[in-house]
RNA sequence: GGUCCCGUGGCUUAGCCAGGAUAUAGCAUCGGGCUUCUAACCCGAGGGUCAAGGGUUCGAAUCCCUUCGGGAUCGCCA
């Protein structure tokens, strides 16, 4: 609604810029304390035509005309700022249309196709707490970009021929491998083991070399025993993925792009542009012209290829197969990902667009899967649901255990999910149990609190005969500002969807969620629902409450959380 | 050493790309509010040299430069 409303103020200012005798340009429109959007445009045409900015907005203010049935209601001027309220037909329309439009309010004014890839970490172990925050990222990121209306194909990229795996798959052969373990922690085990050996035995690494040769030459036990090692792993990190409500569509295996012949084609292709060379044995691309003073390998002296060759086939399929990739990708990957779009430029493929994350450390130093150095997802998932438990059962005594344990599943991973994807990707965080274990208020848990206790009142009044969702609705009668503040909250959907969406930044959702649940608790807070004296009002204000249920409900499944009707 | 990211009240954090109206929220602290729709809530208070210094500008948390601190990275790992 917000959109719609922000194309009309557009209209209308464009107009009474130009007829007010100056030239329009960027109107700098954005939402305001003092307004529900304020343009600084005196601004700027201030220092272009020299005139002080106050009396331009008020030349401006003077020339404008608002058209009946305006979401637009009032445009004032306060110094050289242009304040602008919507009108009452905005808050009203965004009320029906909340309830004709339920789980598609706020969303679908985007077209267009989209590969994204995630998480993608390799099968040599469970995904620890700092895959993670790419998961979270890469799968709230999706949710947004499907609520805009877009068509998402989520993917993971599974390495299923590198160097890690050649030693997983060699690690298998020389390490008992404990069955009685989630496979992908045991696969850890020996992964680690095998690292630990190799660095003691140096002569050994010969081994591996020769297994990552045998598996790209295409010889069939080799390729079992890699197939071996990678469905162990990943069988185990797509249960945890299941247990944190991440969804890909399909995982994409490396070796796929070996087999097809399309590895051995944009080697031939990048080769044909004249930027390759022989550095002590190894193919290298000169990329100098993109800013990268060092060349990029892309085969090993031995033939071989490496990750980046692979990758850049695998970008290239995709390029074909939708309008648009984005990758969600760890810090570490910033200089390879500036070569592999530079690369892919050079031979004239669509480049993808980039999601970078910094890291998440340990107190001690940075995580590594080699060195053991991790806590692993499912660790976390078990100690948020123990602690999440303790919480519902301190709330609701009384309930029965399966329902203390249900919310406390949901409740819990809820609160994970939140605390990753409410901070920008840029920080870098250092993980500890006791701030990842400390339910903050304001998280995921005070947005579902939110959204059960608007399921609480709606089912005693209609447990009560008082509410029937069918109800005819006249929401002019809800004028208390904390009504016309919650419904404004919930016109802001679809503005915050889009800049999101726009930005990859599924932070600003993640905020916008919880400010949501915020207008709705002072909402409950102020004004009686199920008691109001009088039944037209009272009918209402049930609809709103309503209202907030279906856009709470958006909110939290946009956010991957789950949101139970009590708590 | 080169390059990139970050540095905002005790702690976590928004705003920075597109510079302007009293710098955003939460946690923690202090005070108030449940005979009334679930108090995982609401209301209020205190707390900030926006890392430091310089520059651009009528105006800088925001842009530029320098320094300091933290993270990432610098070819045959991914």
């Amino acid at each position: 609604m917000f959109l719609q409303f922000k194309e009309q103020v557009t209209s209308i200012l464009d107009d009474a810029i130009r007829s007010a005798g100056f030239e329009i340009g960027d109107l700098i429109l954005e939402p305001s304390p003092h307004a529900d959007i304020a343009s600084r445009v005196a601004f700027k045409l201030a220092s272009k035509v020299k005139q002080n900015p106050k009396e331009i907005a008020e030349k401006i203010a003077a020339a404008v005309v608002i058209p009946d049935g305006s979401y637009v209601g009032k445009i004032e001027v306060t110094g050289p700022y242009l304040n602008i309220t919507a009108s009452r037909r905005y808050v009203d329309e965004t009320f029906v249309r909340i309830r004709s439009e339920k789980k598609d309010f706020g969303g679908g004014f985007r077209t267009g196709s989209i590969v994204m890839e995630h998480t993608s970490a390799n099968p040599n172990g469970p995904l620890h707490v700092g895959h993670i925050r790419n998961s979270v990222i890469g799968d709230t990121l999706t949710r947004i970009l499907k609520r805009a209306g877009y068509d998402v194909e989520a993917q993971y990229y599974v390495n299923d021929m590198g160097r890690q795996i050649a030693i997983v798959a060699w690690a298998l052969s020389q390490f008992e491998f404990d069955t009685a373990k989630k496979s992908d922690h045991a696969i850890a085990d020996v992964y680690i083991k095998a690292n630990a050996d190799l660095e003691e035995h140096p002569e050994k690494v010969a081994g591996i070399d020769r297994r990552m040769q045998l598996v790209e030459s295409g010889d069939e036990a080799t390729i079992e025993s890699f197939d071996k090692a990678v469905s162990l792993a990943i069988s185990g990190i797509r249960e945890t993925l299941l247990r944190m409500n991440v969804h890909h569509d399909s995982f994409v295996n490396e070796s796929d792009f070996i087999r097809s012949g399309a590895v051995s084609s944009i080697v031939g292709e990048i080769k044909a542009t004249g930027r390759t060379e022989i550095d002590k044995g190894a193919l290298v691309v000169d990329l100098l012209d993109y800013g990268f003073k060092k060349t990029l390998v892309i085969q090993r002296s031995d033939g071989t290829s490496l990750y980046t060759t692979r990758d850049l086939a695998y970008h290239e399929w995709k390029g074909k197969r939708a309008e648009r990739m984005i990758d969600v990708l760890g810090a570490d990957h910033k200089l390879i990902s500036g070569q592999l779009k530079a690369t892919l430029n050079a031979i004239g493929k669509p480049e993808p667009d980039i999601v970078i994350f910094e890291f998440v450390s340990l107190p001690e130093g940075s995580m590594s899967t080699r060195r053991g150095k991790f806590i692993t997802s499912d660790e976390l998932f078990d100690q948020i649901e123990e602690q999440a438990y303790r919480e519902v059962e301190k709330r609701r005594p009384e309930m029965p255990d399966e329902f203390k344990r249900q919310v406390a599943k949901v409740v819990g991973m809820g609160a994970v999910r939140y605390d990753i994807v409410k901070v920008s990707p840029e920080k870098s965080t250092v993980f500890d149990w006791k701030t990842a274990l400390d339910f903050e208020k304001q998280g995921a848990p005070f947005i579902q609190y939110s959204n059960a206790r608007a399921c609480s009142i709606l089912k005693k009044a209609e447990d009560d005969r008082i509410w029937n969702p069918g109800t005819e609705v006249d929401p002019s009668v809800l004028v208390e500002d904390t009504e016309v503040a919650l419904i404004k909250k919930m016109a802001l959907f679809d503005k915050v969807i889009d800049q999101s969406a726009r930005e990859l930044k599924p932070h600003i959702f993640a905020i916008y969620a919880r400010e949501l649940a915020d207008a709705f608790n002072q909402f409950y807070r102020f004004v009686p629902v199920i008691s109001a004296e009088e039944e037209d009002l009272r009918t209402n204000r049930l609809a709103l409450v309503d209202c907030a249920r279906i856009v709470l409900g958006n909110a939290l499944d946009t956010l991957g959380i789950g949101a139970p009707e009590a708590m």
